[in-house]
RNA sequence: GGGGUGGUAGUUAAGUCGGUUAUAACGCCGGCCUGUCACGCCGGAGGUCGCGGGUUCGAGUCCCGUCCACCCCGCCA
């Protein structure tokens, strides 16, 4: 008799049901959870399809009982039985529970100690960070994490399958690449080959990937890991993948267009959603004026007014003095939960730095006859008053809360406000709302303390209307780049490059490059474009944060197999490692003290 | 570089004003149980209170330092 593991699994544990009575089946898995009841033993056979469950008993197969009975948690195990419905016993708890399958047979592959996490407690662990990432393999067993990874593959299978039916290319390019400064803090990599020199590990295919569209590739993407040396967060890795896309002859309406259909594809297919299209397209301009965001979550309202033209000649300091006083209005349904206590936390709320730091918090409630109960009432005058309701649509029972600053930090506190109180108020209902949008035409450039910088990248093209800007108003050239937004998340950006050198002459010339700088940085790029570039674009997407965001994770670690701490660490092999002496000398590296070190 | 939260049994947590043998749940070990499904019942074992120093008659508790994890600011074109 060949062994079970020979004959092989007839059912995953996720696929058997009441029509299959009957049938003799071998199931592979591990030992979910066990209940021993005596003369009835049950095991529940749990793969990454599913949860089957086995009875065992001596009137079944006296030796398979016997067997069972030794069996514990996570032990790794075959069994082989027979289907039965469990008719009015069901548990309609669990997909297979119409049925259970009476134990014949059990073939142990291993044991296992007892597990540092709980595997079958998945929906209440509660596991320190540290437990988690040490067992990594015992963590990514537990069912919820299971879900996150195959959705992800899903994604990734769809996105490869999408793409390449519409033309697309997969092509790859270097993680070892030419360090080039600015952005990103790139990893080093030692050159054996070329001693004291170093490889930086590519923090995007950016500039390979339009090499492919100067080779003339057309369509190209890839599903690529980048990496980059700066501090983490709950949404940041120091190895992240992108889905990385470029195109030739493209318009931002054309890509928009492709890249729809790839989120159309995926919601419908991975979670049966249908996106309404075209998305909706915002200006940057508009997104500030609108949520002080350049990735609005337009899940709510609560939407900016503008009233610093309002309160101009009104003789109250703090809105005079500002350059911008603007306001959101929480309606009435909701403005009886902002008592006394609730406005003076959400004024220590908008003057922390991390929420904007402003100065302070103006508000407003609306009595029934229109007045205004406000510390500053009376400062405004009721006349004012009035206007001000009006402009903002606020009615009896309303609450209005304004923020006077300058153009950031206005935008900025107004912004942390209207989510904070998205989070307290509860003003996104429903849990699988999916809203996205096309941000575009943000700024070219951005000011720093060494003058101009580019906001995106050098090779984003000005809106060709703007070009003579770049002499007069350089702060004032908007770009063809685009970011696509869900739910307030930054999903993905890009941008149409310039393909015109003398564009990108005064491009560099406006951000301070001197000849031998440019050369240095990108020469071989602008050599590439003395050879006939198509006109180009494309965009690259955070695959890992599209992931989080589809399985509803709350961490960028829930969706990456084997993610690092805050700390750049890896808690399970333990890297990043010393290097031994010999190791070094190969690559003629010494070390220097390190800090709090003694010599 | 800065701010915050946390670290106590294998796991998750409680531990009051500094005071007897550090507590619970789950897990583990032994026993019982023929319909459980977070099985139940009886019994048992299990501790470098992150680490180092200090104060004290006495420290899980107070003080100083340090390590680690998480969250945030800076940073991430």
């Amino acid at each position: 008799m060949p062994s079970l593991l020979e004959q092989g699994r007839t059912h995953d544990c996720g696929s058997l049901r009441a029509s299959d009575d009957g049938r003799e089946v071998i199931l592979f898995g591990w030992v979910h959870r066990q209940r021993n009841r005596g003369g009835r033993i049950f095991v529940d056979l749990r793969d990454r399809a599913g949860i089957t469950q086995i009875v065992f008993g001596p009137d079944i197969h006296a030796e398979a009982h016997g067997l069972a009975a030794g069996l514990r948690a996570e032990y790794c195990v075959a069994i082989a039985g027979k289907v039965i419905s469990r008719g009015e016993n069901a548990n309609e708890n669990m997909a297979t529970g119409a049925i259970e399958v009476e134990g014949t047979a059990v073939e142990l592959f291993s044991s296992s100690e007892p597990t540092p996490l709980t595997i079958a407690d998945d929906e209440r662990l509660d596991a320190l960070e540290t437990t988690r990432l040490r067992y990594r393999y015992l963590d990514l067993r537990r069912p919820s994490l299971q879900r996150n990874f195959i959705l992800r593959s899903q994604v990734a299978t769809l996105t490869r399958a999408t793409l390449a039916a519409a033309g697309f290319l997969e092509l790859e390019t270097p993680y070892m690449v030419k360090y080039t400064p600015g952005g990103a803090r790139n990893f080093l990599v030692p050159s054996r080959l070329s001693p004291g020199k170093f490889y930086a590990l590519a923090e995007s295919p950016q500039i390979f990937k339009q090499l492919f569209m100067v080779a003339g590739f057309d369509k190209y993407f890839q599903i690529t890991r980048c990496f980059r040396d700066e501090d983490l967060r709950n949404d940041r890795q120091p190895e992240f993948t992108q889905i990385d896309i470029e195109m030739s002859f493209a318009t931002p309406e054309r890509l928009f267009d492709h890249m729809e259909a790839l989120m159309a594809r995926l919601w419908q297919e991975v979670l049966g959603v249908e996106l309404p299209r075209p998305f909706l397209r915002m200006p940057w301009a508009e997104a500030m004026a609108r949520y002080g965001s350049d990735k609005p979550d337009i899940r709510f309202g609560l939407e900016f007014h503008d009233i610093s033209d309002l309160v101009r000649g009104s003789g109250f300091g703090p809105f005079e003095q500002a350059g911008y006083v603007k306001g959101l209005c929480v309606p009435a349904e909701h403005a009886g939960e902002l008592s006394r206590g609730r406005l003076d936390k959400l004024t220590e709320f908008v003057k922390k730095r991390e929420h904007g730091g402003a100065k302070g918090l103006a508000w407003a409630k609306i009595k029934d006859d229109g007045s205004w109960n406000s510390p500053i009432a009376k400062a405004l005058g009721a006349e004012r008053c009035a206007a001000i309701a009006a402009a903002m649509g606020a009615g009896p029972g309303s609450a209005l809360l304004f923020i006077a600053d300058d153009f950031h930090t206005t935008h900025a506190a107004l912004n942390a406000l209207r989510l904070e109180l998205r989070d307290s108020l509860g003003l996104v209902k429903g849990d699988a709302q999916w809203r996205f949008l096309w941000v575009t035409n943000f700024p070219l450039f951005e000011k720093s303390d060494r003058g101009w910088v580019s906001a995106h990248h050098p090779f984003t093209s000005p809106r060709l209307d703007d070009i003579p800007l770049l002499d007069e108003d350089p702060g004032k050239v908007l770009a063809q780049a685009y970011d696509l937004v869900l739910n307030g998340n930054e999903i993905g950006g890009g941008s149409i490059r310039i393909h015109r050198s003398d564009v990108q002459a005064k491009i560099f010339e406006v951000l301070g490059l001197s000849e031998a700088e440019i050369q240095q940085k990108f020469g071989f790029l602008l050599e590439a474009f003395r050879y006939g570039p198509p006109p180009h674009g494309g965009i690259a997407f955070g695959l890992d944060r599209i992931a989080m965001l589809m399985c509803d994770a709350q961490s960028l670690r829930d969706v990456i197999a084997f993610p690092k701490t805050s700390r750049g660490q890896d808690l399970m092999t333990g890297c990043p490692g010393e290097a031994d002496d010999e190791q070094l000398a190969e690559l003629f590296i010494t070390h220097r003290p390190l800090p709090g070190s003694a010599d």
